[in-house]
DNA sequence: CGTACCATG
DNA sequence: CATGTTACG
């Protein structure tokens, strides 16, 4: 029996005292230490991202952990809330290429790309968007020979759909942005799309249907357009879910809310993304849901595998 | 080991955890069930102030033990941080005559007078003072056949004093105000003072004077205006700190900043006090800090013992 | 440090 | 519900 009120949770940043304790089943709090996956396919590359709802708190929750288990080639995470570049030594060791965006506003949003290999270009801006201080912290745009990984903490529309408008001008540059690099090489688009992009993609459909941010009319289609352009837009490419193409009727979630016990009950949406370029599929060798990892964060982290060339030339 | 990290208390309302599991010892976070006080002295009213730091936060860590063990006739509190007048059966049952002064700030301030006998008229106000909002909450005036009874939540100071001034604001009106009313009645000031009237009534006074809010020159001069007005100010009373009085060289104190491990550290302040009509003292016949109570709040209740006929006439 | 709030998701 | 602010003491 405590004999403190204190509201501070008294975890360990290097061993989560339940991460230590579990029984064996996920806490759904903190990750256990023991988390181990499959070895990566010969050949390829493995890319994970992660929406962590903020650096600081998954890490005294076992972000870690998860980190070492999985060993991406190129992590990308999102709304990592940070104010400042990390000096994490167990980042910047594990991967010593880094690009972090960071919002103009405090804690909040921000998007990092951590990468062992070495990109030949970087850039954190959305062409076009007239309003770029909305765009800071939600986009890193990495160049490889092979490829550009587009990784994005995408707007969120908000209570009530209040930023529903500022999340379509961001998709308009958006589409225009990846389908133009999409025609210099081909695109791993990755991140929090912040969008389910059909009725499977999350729990309860028909009553969040053009209510609920991330499930609207003008999202969906703003997405879908994505993956099949109209044929008004001539000479543009195609994209893919990889994750739904590989799994075409799993219900599988990347997101639960904190609110209401979501995750106990089921109740949660897929949200986290890769969406590649139509020429890319073919070379795509794995793409999961790691739903096992939930307690760091309300989302899980996705993760694909892909031949080496894609990245490394 | 726990497998939350959540930071919710998880105190029962009506047991708290530690209160039950105490060893004995104060656990300094949540009051004991089992308090005990000796029994009034034959022919007196208990009057109790204590300052709770939220209602609602005290009530999950023991309040009612207190109150129950002490089993007052007249209950100043302040800083309640109530935003209405509660509905609590415990206390209305007990005390059937409720005043709850509120402030216009949200979960701000707030004072309140409960008590056993039913007052002869209540005031909320402060005369004369030119900005009534700020005062709201902080001051309630009950009158009994043989005294007022004046419970104050005085204004910090501010840190960098920034609201020093509006403080010598309040103290002028104030002091007019209670020198006032000791010509009709005589009157018994209660409630969070909130200055440290000499260098030992707080635990570091050299390195406080002048810079800390409560023991500024300012501050403690208007104090001592209040116990012996200037010979300029004919044919007004004295006041008298009862429990200075009762022990004059005790350094107990009434407050504890949780900053710093202050408690442990025994770095305290006496700012809760009752402070009466010169004429009063002779029918005082007890006055404690009740340093045992420490834990439901960062201040401890003072209590005081008068002849009943002060208040029931 | 602890109790509140509000914004965001 | 959880992560962050901010104000206040």
């Amino acid at each position: 029996a405590t004999q403190s009120t204190s509201k501070k949770a008294k975890v360990s940043k290097d061993l989560p005292e339940s991460a230590v304790a579990t029984n064996g089943q996920p806490t759904n709090k903190v990750l256990p230490v023991n988390i181990s996956f499959p070895p990566r396919i010969a050949g390829t590359v493995r890319l994970s991202t992660w929406n962590i709802c903020s650096l600081a708190s998954a890490s005294k929750k076992g972000f870690k952990f998860y980190v070492e288990a999985e060993d991406p080639d190129v992590l990308v995470l999102t709304e990592t809330k940070v104010n400042e570049v990390p000096v994490d030594p167990f980042l910047t060791s594990r991967f010593p290429h880094c690009t972090w965006a960071i919002s103009s506003k405090k804690t909040y949003s921000g998007t990092a790309v951590l990468s062992k290999h070495k990109p030949l270009s970087v850039d954190t801006k959305l062409p076009g968007h007239p309003d770029p201080s909305s765009v800071k912290g939600r986009i890193i745009t990495v160049e490889f020979s092979g490829c550009y990984i587009v990784a994005t903490y995408v707007t969120n529309a908000g209570q009530g759909l209040k930023t529903l408008k500022e999340k379509n001008v961001w998709n308009e540059h958006f589409t225009a942005y990846i389908q133009d690099l999409d025609k210099k090489k081909p695109v791993i688009w990755m991140g929090d799309l912040n969008v389910a992009p059909t009725a499977i993609d999350l729990a309860n459909a028909k009553s969040n249907w053009n209510k609920t941010p991330g499930y609207t009319k003008d999202e969906t289609e703003a997405f879908q357009n994505i993956l099949n352009p109209p044929a008004s837009a001539a000479g543009v490419g195609k994209f893919v879910d990889v994750w739904r193409q590989n799994h075409p009727e799993d219900k599988h979630y990347t997101y639960f809310s904190y609110r209401f016990n979501c995750r106990t009950k089921g109740l949660g949406w897929r949200l986290d993304m890769f969406v590649v370029s139509e020429r890319l599929v073919e070379k795509v060798k794995m793409c999961e849901i790691r739903s096992e990892i939930y307690g760091a964060s309300d989302h899980v982290p996705v993760v694909m595998e892909i031949e080496s060339d894609v990245v490394t030339g």
